[in-house]
DNA sequence: TTGATACTTTTAAATAATTAAATGTTCCAG
DNA sequence: CTGGAACATTTAATTATTTAAAAGTATCAA
Protein backbone atom coordinates (compact mmCIF):
# COMPACT_ATOMS: atom_id res chain seq x y z
CA UNK A 1 0.00 0.00 0.00
CA UNK A 2 1.65 3.38 -0.99
CA UNK A 3 -0.82 5.97 -0.11
CA UNK A 4 -4.36 6.09 1.27
CA UNK A 5 -6.90 8.07 -1.03
CA UNK A 6 -7.92 10.75 0.74
CA UNK A 7 -11.89 10.39 3.01
CA UNK A 8 -12.49 14.20 2.23
CA UNK A 9 -12.50 16.00 -1.27
CA UNK A 10 -9.54 16.83 -2.45
CA UNK A 11 -7.59 20.41 -3.51
CA UNK A 12 -9.29 20.56 -6.81
CA UNK A 13 -12.90 18.74 -6.07
CA UNK A 14 -13.20 21.84 -3.12
CA UNK A 15 -12.96 23.83 -5.23
CA UNK A 16 -15.31 22.83 -7.84
CA UNK A 17 -18.03 21.94 -4.60
CA UNK A 18 -17.62 25.14 -3.58
CA UNK A 19 -18.85 26.95 -7.19
CA UNK A 20 -21.99 23.99 -7.16
CA UNK A 21 -23.02 25.08 -3.42
CA UNK A 22 -22.73 28.88 -4.37
CA UNK A 23 -24.99 27.67 -7.47
CA UNK A 24 -26.52 24.41 -8.99
CA UNK A 25 -27.13 22.65 -11.09
CA UNK A 26 -24.44 23.94 -13.14
CA UNK A 27 -22.95 22.38 -16.35
CA UNK A 28 -19.09 21.65 -16.55
CA UNK A 29 -18.67 24.50 -18.94
CA UNK A 30 -20.74 26.58 -16.41
CA UNK A 31 -18.25 25.16 -13.58
CA UNK A 32 -15.07 25.62 -16.00
CA UNK A 33 -15.76 29.22 -15.98
CA UNK A 34 -16.52 30.04 -12.80
CA UNK A 35 -13.50 28.43 -11.60
CA UNK A 36 -11.37 30.69 -14.69
CA UNK A 37 -12.44 33.44 -12.56
CA UNK A 38 -9.79 33.79 -10.04
CA UNK A 39 -7.32 30.38 -10.64
CA UNK A 40 -5.76 29.75 -13.46
CA UNK A 41 -7.52 27.73 -16.25
CA UNK A 42 -8.64 24.35 -17.02
CA UNK A 43 -9.60 22.32 -20.00
CA UNK A 44 -13.28 21.00 -20.73
CA UNK A 45 -11.63 17.97 -20.62
CA UNK A 46 -10.25 18.53 -17.17
CA UNK A 47 -12.98 19.65 -15.63
CA UNK A 48 -15.34 17.15 -16.73
CA UNK A 49 -12.57 14.10 -15.80
CA UNK A 50 -12.98 15.78 -11.82
CA UNK A 51 -16.71 16.12 -11.90
CA UNK A 52 -17.18 12.65 -13.10
CA UNK A 53 -14.88 11.20 -10.74
CA UNK A 54 -16.64 12.88 -8.00
CA UNK A 55 -20.04 11.88 -9.23
CA UNK A 56 -17.99 8.31 -8.45
CA UNK A 57 -17.19 9.11 -5.25
CA UNK A 58 -21.08 10.26 -4.50
CA UNK A 59 -20.14 13.98 -3.83
CA UNK A 60 -22.46 14.83 -7.34
CA UNK A 61 -25.15 13.97 -9.14
CA UNK A 62 -25.50 14.24 -12.78
CA UNK A 63 -28.47 14.58 -14.55
CA UNK A 64 -29.04 14.97 -18.66
CA UNK A 65 -30.77 18.13 -19.64
CA UNK A 66 -30.78 19.18 -23.44
CA UNK A 67 -27.49 18.46 -25.00
CA UNK A 68 -25.18 18.29 -21.66
CA UNK A 69 -25.24 17.18 -18.17
CA UNK A 70 -25.91 19.65 -15.13
CA UNK A 71 -24.50 18.67 -11.73
CA UNK A 72 -25.76 18.86 -8.30
CA UNK A 73 -23.49 18.58 -5.15
CA UNK A 74 -24.90 15.73 -3.05
CA UNK A 75 -22.89 16.86 -0.15
CA UNK A 76 -23.45 19.79 2.13
CA UNK A 77 -20.60 22.32 2.89
CA UNK A 78 -21.94 22.47 6.35
CA UNK A 79 -20.33 18.70 6.53
CA UNK A 80 -17.39 18.83 4.88
CA UNK A 81 -16.12 22.06 6.20
CA UNK A 82 -17.28 20.16 9.55
CA UNK A 83 -15.39 16.98 8.78
CA UNK A 84 -12.34 18.72 7.52
CA UNK A 85 -12.12 20.63 10.99
CA UNK A 86 -12.38 18.28 13.17
CA UNK A 87 -9.97 16.26 11.04
CA UNK A 88 -7.29 18.96 11.65
CA UNK A 89 -8.36 19.29 15.65
CA UNK A 90 -7.41 15.82 15.47
CA UNK A 91 -4.53 14.97 13.81
CA UNK A 92 -2.62 18.60 14.25
CA UNK A 93 -4.52 19.52 17.48
CA UNK A 94 -4.52 16.07 19.12
CA UNK A 95 -8.32 16.72 19.67
CA UNK A 96 -7.95 20.10 21.46
CA UNK A 97 -11.05 22.38 20.19
CA UNK A 98 -9.86 25.01 23.10
CA UNK A 99 -6.47 25.31 21.70
CA UNK A 100 -7.74 26.02 18.34
CA UNK A 101 -10.77 28.10 20.00
CA UNK A 102 -7.19 29.93 21.02
CA UNK A 103 -5.24 30.26 18.53
CA UNK A 104 -8.30 31.91 15.51
CA UNK A 105 -8.98 34.35 18.64
CA UNK A 106 -5.11 35.78 18.77
CA UNK A 107 -4.58 35.45 15.23
CA UNK A 108 -7.40 36.05 13.13
CA UNK A 109 -9.47 39.86 13.32
CA UNK A 110 -12.83 39.11 14.17
CA UNK A 111 -15.25 41.84 14.02
CA UNK A 112 -17.25 43.06 16.94
CA UNK A 113 -20.55 42.01 15.80
CA UNK A 114 -19.05 38.13 15.32
CA UNK A 115 -17.61 38.66 18.89
CA UNK A 116 -20.60 39.50 20.56
CA UNK A 117 -22.89 36.48 18.35
CA UNK A 118 -19.65 33.94 19.86
CA UNK A 119 -19.62 35.53 23.51
CA UNK A 120 -23.41 35.23 23.60
CA UNK A 121 -23.26 30.87 22.65
CA UNK A 122 -20.32 30.61 25.25
CA UNK A 123 -22.13 32.01 27.89
CA UNK A 124 -24.92 29.85 26.98
CA UNK A 125 -22.68 27.24 26.79
CA UNK A 126 -20.90 28.29 30.19
CA UNK A 127 -24.34 28.37 31.42
CA UNK A 128 -25.68 24.96 30.58
CA UNK A 129 -22.21 23.34 31.98
CA UNK A 130 -22.45 24.86 35.19
CA UNK B 1 2.45 20.87 -14.17
CA UNK B 2 0.38 17.78 -12.44
CA UNK B 3 0.59 18.98 -8.93
CA UNK B 4 1.99 21.55 -6.64
CA UNK B 5 3.33 20.10 -3.42
CA UNK B 6 1.91 21.14 -0.10
CA UNK B 7 3.49 24.33 1.62
CA UNK B 8 3.08 22.43 4.93
CA UNK B 9 4.02 18.90 6.13
CA UNK B 10 2.80 15.74 4.65
CA UNK B 11 0.74 13.13 6.75
CA UNK B 12 3.60 11.10 7.58
CA UNK B 13 5.91 13.96 7.78
CA UNK B 14 3.14 15.43 10.77
CA UNK B 15 3.13 12.05 12.79
CA UNK B 16 6.77 12.12 12.50
CA UNK B 17 7.04 16.09 13.51
CA UNK B 18 4.79 14.96 16.82
CA UNK B 19 7.39 12.42 17.79
CA UNK B 20 10.23 15.08 17.43
CA UNK B 21 8.01 17.70 19.69
CA UNK B 22 6.98 15.50 22.04
CA UNK B 23 11.26 14.64 22.77
CA UNK B 24 14.38 15.20 20.33
CA UNK B 25 16.51 14.28 19.50
CA UNK B 26 15.93 11.45 18.75
CA UNK B 27 17.66 8.60 16.11
CA UNK B 28 16.00 7.31 13.40
CA UNK B 29 15.08 3.79 14.92
CA UNK B 30 13.77 6.12 18.37
CA UNK B 31 11.56 7.34 16.41
CA UNK B 32 10.19 4.22 14.38
CA UNK B 33 9.56 2.43 17.67
CA UNK B 34 7.74 6.13 18.70
CA UNK B 35 5.42 5.65 15.61
CA UNK B 36 4.76 2.07 15.83
CA UNK B 37 3.05 2.57 19.39
CA UNK B 38 -0.20 3.89 17.80
CA UNK B 39 0.22 3.26 14.16
CA UNK B 40 0.98 0.31 12.02
CA UNK B 41 4.99 -0.25 11.86
CA UNK B 42 6.72 1.15 9.15
CA UNK B 43 10.56 -0.08 8.27
CA UNK B 44 13.66 1.75 9.01
CA UNK B 45 14.36 2.15 5.41
CA UNK B 46 10.80 3.68 5.20
CA UNK B 47 11.41 6.26 8.15
CA UNK B 48 15.02 7.16 6.99
CA UNK B 49 13.81 8.56 3.85
CA UNK B 50 11.00 10.61 5.14
CA UNK B 51 13.41 12.21 7.61
CA UNK B 52 15.84 12.78 5.37
CA UNK B 53 13.25 14.44 3.03
CA UNK B 54 12.30 16.11 5.94
CA UNK B 55 15.70 17.47 6.47
CA UNK B 56 15.90 18.86 2.88
CA UNK B 57 13.16 20.68 3.02
CA UNK B 58 14.44 22.32 6.33
CA UNK B 59 11.92 21.00 8.28
CA UNK B 60 14.77 18.97 10.33
CA UNK B 61 18.43 19.11 11.45
CA UNK B 62 20.48 16.20 11.46
CA UNK B 63 23.51 15.54 13.37
CA UNK B 64 25.94 12.72 13.75
CA UNK B 65 25.78 11.21 17.06
CA UNK B 66 28.12 7.90 17.98
CA UNK B 67 26.93 5.87 15.38
CA UNK B 68 24.04 7.41 14.07
CA UNK B 69 22.08 10.62 13.15
CA UNK B 70 20.05 12.58 15.74
CA UNK B 71 17.65 14.53 14.61
CA UNK B 72 15.98 17.39 15.89
CA UNK B 73 12.78 19.91 14.67
CA UNK B 74 13.95 23.32 13.14
CA UNK B 75 9.94 24.28 12.94
CA UNK B 76 7.70 24.76 16.04
CA UNK B 77 4.44 22.63 16.45
CA UNK B 78 2.38 26.34 16.95
CA UNK B 79 3.65 27.75 13.52
CA UNK B 80 2.71 24.51 11.97
CA UNK B 81 -0.84 24.52 13.68
CA UNK B 82 -1.06 27.94 12.72
CA UNK B 83 -0.59 27.56 9.06
CA UNK B 84 -2.36 24.59 8.85
CA UNK B 85 -5.34 26.16 10.34
CA UNK B 86 -5.27 29.45 8.34
CA UNK B 87 -4.90 27.41 5.26
CA UNK B 88 -8.26 25.43 6.64
CA UNK B 89 -9.76 28.73 7.47
CA UNK B 90 -9.24 30.12 3.70
CA UNK B 91 -9.99 27.80 1.96
CA UNK B 92 -12.86 25.98 3.29
CA UNK B 93 -14.84 28.27 5.49
CA UNK B 94 -13.80 31.42 2.76
CA UNK B 95 -11.62 33.41 5.51
CA UNK B 96 -14.67 33.23 8.67
CA UNK B 97 -12.68 32.76 11.70
CA UNK B 98 -16.23 33.18 13.10
CA UNK B 99 -17.68 30.13 11.48
CA UNK B 100 -14.99 28.18 12.19
CA UNK B 101 -15.48 28.88 16.17
CA UNK B 102 -19.29 28.28 15.93
CA UNK B 103 -18.62 25.05 14.42
CA UNK B 104 -16.06 24.07 17.06
CA UNK B 105 -18.24 25.18 19.81
CA UNK B 106 -21.63 23.36 18.42
CA UNK B 107 -19.89 20.05 17.58
CA UNK B 108 -17.16 19.70 20.39
CA UNK B 109 -17.12 19.34 24.02
CA UNK B 110 -14.95 21.50 25.40
CA UNK B 111 -14.72 21.36 29.32
CA UNK B 112 -16.00 23.71 31.35
CA UNK B 113 -12.48 25.02 32.33
CA UNK B 114 -11.64 25.36 28.71
CA UNK B 115 -14.92 27.33 28.25
CA UNK B 116 -14.04 29.66 31.56
CA UNK B 117 -10.81 30.73 29.47
CA UNK B 118 -12.14 31.08 26.49
CA UNK B 119 -14.75 33.39 27.87
CA UNK B 120 -12.24 35.44 29.45
CA UNK B 121 -10.46 36.00 26.20
CA UNK B 122 -13.40 37.08 24.28
CA UNK B 123 -14.21 39.42 27.28
CA UNK B 124 -11.35 40.86 26.72
CA UNK B 125 -11.37 41.48 23.18
CA UNK B 126 -14.97 42.09 23.26
CA UNK B 127 -13.75 45.16 25.57
CA UNK B 128 -10.18 46.21 23.42
CA UNK B 129 -13.27 46.54 20.42
CA UNK B 130 -15.50 48.64 22.14
C1' DT C 1 -28.55 14.15 -45.07
C1' DT C 2 -24.45 15.70 -43.60
C1' DG C 3 -20.97 18.12 -41.63
C1' DA C 4 -19.83 21.13 -37.94
C1' DT C 5 -20.45 21.88 -33.17
C1' DA C 6 -20.97 20.70 -28.63
C1' DC C 7 -20.46 17.44 -25.72
C1' DT C 8 -18.66 12.98 -23.52
C1' DT C 9 -15.41 8.99 -22.85
C1' DT C 10 -11.11 6.94 -23.13
C1' DT C 11 -6.53 7.00 -22.46
C1' DA C 12 -2.41 8.85 -20.71
C1' DA C 13 1.13 11.58 -18.79
C1' DA C 14 3.19 13.96 -15.01
C1' DT C 15 4.18 14.97 -10.18
C1' DA C 16 3.32 14.04 -5.08
C1' DA C 17 3.52 11.00 -1.36
C1' DT C 18 4.42 6.61 0.82
C1' DT C 19 6.84 2.55 1.47
C1' DA C 20 10.66 -0.35 1.13
C1' DA C 21 14.24 -3.54 -1.13
C1' DA C 22 18.88 -3.62 -2.49
C1' DT C 23 23.23 -1.90 -1.85
C1' DG C 24 27.05 0.73 0.60
C1' DT C 25 29.69 2.00 4.55
C1' DT C 26 31.48 1.97 9.37
C1' DC C 27 33.02 0.28 13.20
C1' DC C 28 33.11 -2.96 17.03
C1' DA C 29 34.07 -7.74 18.83
C1' DG C 30 36.87 -11.48 18.65
C1' DC D 1 42.67 -7.71 10.69
C1' DT D 2 37.99 -9.27 9.52
C1' DG D 3 33.22 -10.60 9.53
C1' DG D 4 28.97 -9.16 10.89
C1' DA D 5 26.02 -5.74 13.10
C1' DA D 6 24.25 -1.25 12.71
C1' DC D 7 23.59 2.27 10.10
C1' DA D 8 23.04 5.11 5.78
C1' DT D 9 22.14 5.79 0.53
C1' DT D 10 20.39 4.61 -3.75
C1' DT D 11 16.95 3.06 -6.42
C1' DA D 12 12.30 1.74 -7.28
C1' DA D 13 7.59 0.53 -7.03
C1' DT D 14 2.89 1.87 -5.97
C1' DT D 15 -1.19 4.73 -5.47
C1' DA D 16 -3.30 9.46 -5.48
C1' DT D 17 -4.13 13.62 -7.71
C1' DT D 18 -4.18 16.77 -11.48
C1' DT D 19 -4.26 17.88 -16.11
C1' DA D 20 -5.39 17.15 -20.72
C1' DA D 21 -5.01 15.13 -25.60
C1' DA D 22 -7.29 12.01 -28.63
C1' DA D 23 -11.17 9.72 -29.95
C1' DG D 24 -16.15 8.93 -29.88
C1' DT D 25 -21.19 10.42 -30.12
C1' DA D 26 -25.20 13.03 -30.61
C1' DT D 27 -27.61 16.95 -32.35
C1' DC D 28 -28.50 21.13 -34.85
C1' DA D 29 -28.27 23.99 -39.05
C1' DA D 30 -28.14 24.34 -43.75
Amino acid sequence: MARPSSEHPTEAELRILKVLWYESPKTVDEVRQSLADDDRELTHSSVITLMNIMVRKGYLKREKRGRAFEFTPLIEAQNVGRNLLDDLVERVFDGSAHSVMLELLETHDIDSDEIKAIRKLINRIAKEQS
